[in-house]
RNA sequence: GGAGAGGUGGCUGAGUGGUCGAAAGCGGCACCCUGCUAAGGUGUUAUACGGGUAACUGUAUCGAGGGUUCGAAUCCCUCUCUCUCCGCCA
């Protein structure tokens, strides 16, 4: 959530800042439902003032013997106006959190200007390593090699959940846990975060503090025998949430946590988008990094991020790119977004595998997290990031397809060979 | 799922209808005293939001929400969490 304060005070400013995110804001609308909660309030409080003030002296006479009707009835006659002012006050209370609660975050300065991904920054191209040296030649699905090598059968799922779901066998199975249980290793051993094993079901409020709600409903599943449940749409919520209405020392800065879990995204509006494979799935795993920081370290801790997110990937030695997302490809919540993106040879294109982004004070205020300044003492909200390291399905495609040798095998990397009781190769179905 | 007990400031712990934002102690901070990392003394010490240059001042907060009342930490209802016991379960 914007800083209302901030907001009032830089109104144009912030304005021309979230126009480049493509949200209008209307100033004259914020300004009005500011104004006419400000006057309930301070009527709503003088009239209390009021009635505290009375009601002492009632009890003042009361213990005295003396007569106290007239007051009370002067307090009568308040408490019905407060009735209808409390009223009107919580409709505005309501209005005005509405209007905060929809107005995404500001964006980082350095944020690049555009409106689409084509504006996006691309910041670095690692070594494509593993690159098969035929390039005009036609690489096979990721989905098409498991299907040969029997491991991966779509349509077996789709009679049990429908689309966008998968199912895996044997050495992809296994794959698939051997990667979640590595990069969970390298965060933890390497980069110091703490290990979390989250609930896959969280309430409206939890969702409302890390920014999915109340605007992003529709990308969620939400239960349905049961009410203000959601599956997760990823571990940041869990995560984030865990320091909710939490004042932190100064000392316990940076909070690091990290969490391999399942990953639940209704996908509506993507018909047609990535239909084949472990691209875009209703369920997914994914390993997320979330950390709380001081504003001040907030920078240099998501270039950190970065880089862990970035370490799995040079680790397995597939190839990817980094790029910085321009203002209207950064997300509702996020100040500034770099996205990791890993080459899948099937697509010749690189395809987002991690989102690492710098949410500032926008979701601690949300949540009320904050900390206490060692020196000054003085409160105030902690930084959050969140980034993934990485989504495990994307990564198993990408290892697939970058491994995948002249023999229709799949070579393992190095990296998780003693995650993969040293089986070096997959083998055809069948031998 | 059933039965019972409880949730008060940084901590311990008083407080069952009025001047209680809340005694006392501990802890913290400031100063004083003391010839030395002891003991003692005095004062001070919750948070959020609002008004005022400021001194200061208003509102809210005793797990959360609602109710009764002129007035609620205190009475009533609902919820939640913790503890104990029983049942069930991976």
């Amino acid at each position: 959530m914007i800083d209302p304060k901030l907001l009032k005070e830089n109104l144009s400013a912030i304005s021309s800042n979230l126009k480049n995110k493509n949200y209008m804001l209307d100033k004259g609308e914020f300004l009005k439902i500011d104004s006419d909660r400000k006057e309930l309030i301070l009527e709503n409080e003088s009239l209390k003032n009021k009635k505290n003030l009375l009601s002492k002296e009632i009890g003042i006479l009361k213990s005295n013997g003396e007569d106290s009707t007239e007051k009370t009835k002067s307090v009568e006659v308040i408490n019905l106006k407060l009735e209808s002012i409390k009223k009107l006050l919580l409709e505005a209370e309501e209005k005005f959190k509405n209007l905060l609660l929809n107005i995404p975050n500001i964006l980082d300065d350095s944020v690049p200007i555009g409106s689409s991904e084509d504006d996006n920054k691309i910041e670095y191209y690692s070594d494509n390593i593993n690159l098969l040296e035929n390039e005009n030649q036609n690489y096979p699905e990721h989905n098409e090699i498991g299907k040969l090598l029997g491991q991966y059968d779509q349509e077996a799922v789709t009679k049990m959940s429908g689309t966008r779901f998968s199912i895996l066998f044997d050495k992809f199975a296994e794959l698939h846990r051997a990667l979640g249980s590595f990069m969970l290793d390298i965060h933890t051993k390497e980069h110091n975060y703490k290990e979390v094993h989250v609930p896959l079901i969280v309430n409206n409020e939890a969702l409302v503090g890390t920014g999915q709600l109340p605007k992003f409903k529709s990308d969620l599943f939400e239960l349905k025998n049961k009410e203000n449940f959601f599956l997760i749409p990823t571990s940041e919520v869990p995560l984030t949430n865990i320091l909710r209405e939490k004042v932190l020392e100064e000392t316990d800065l940076p909070i690091l946590y990290t969490s391999l879990s399942t990953c639940f995204r209704s996908e509506a509006g993507s018909y047609g988008k990535d239909t084949k494979g472990l691209i875009r799935q209703h369920q997914f795993d994914k390993v997320e990094l979330v950390k709380f920081v001081k504003p001040s370290d907030s920078s240099d801790a998501l270039n950190k991020l970065v880089g862990h997110a970035e370490n799995i990937l040079k680790m397995l030695k597939l190839p990817y790119r980094k790029v910085l997302l321009c203002s209207g490809d950064t997300g509702f919540s996020s100040s500034i977004t770099y996205d990791i993106e890993v080459w899948l040879p099937s697509q010749k294109a690189y395809r987002e595998i991690s989102s690492c982004s710098n949410f500032k004070d926008f979701q601690a205020r949300r949540l009320n997290i904050k900390y206490k300044d060692k020196l000054s003492k003085k409160k105030d909200y902690v930084h959050t990031l969140n980034g993934s390291g990485l989504a495990i399905g994307r990564t198993l495609a990408a290892v697939v397809e970058n491994y995948l040798d002249n023999d229709g095998n799949i070579k393992i990397p190095e990296v998780l060979r003693p995650y993969m009781k040293s089986e070096k190769i997959i083998k055809k179905a069948g031998d």
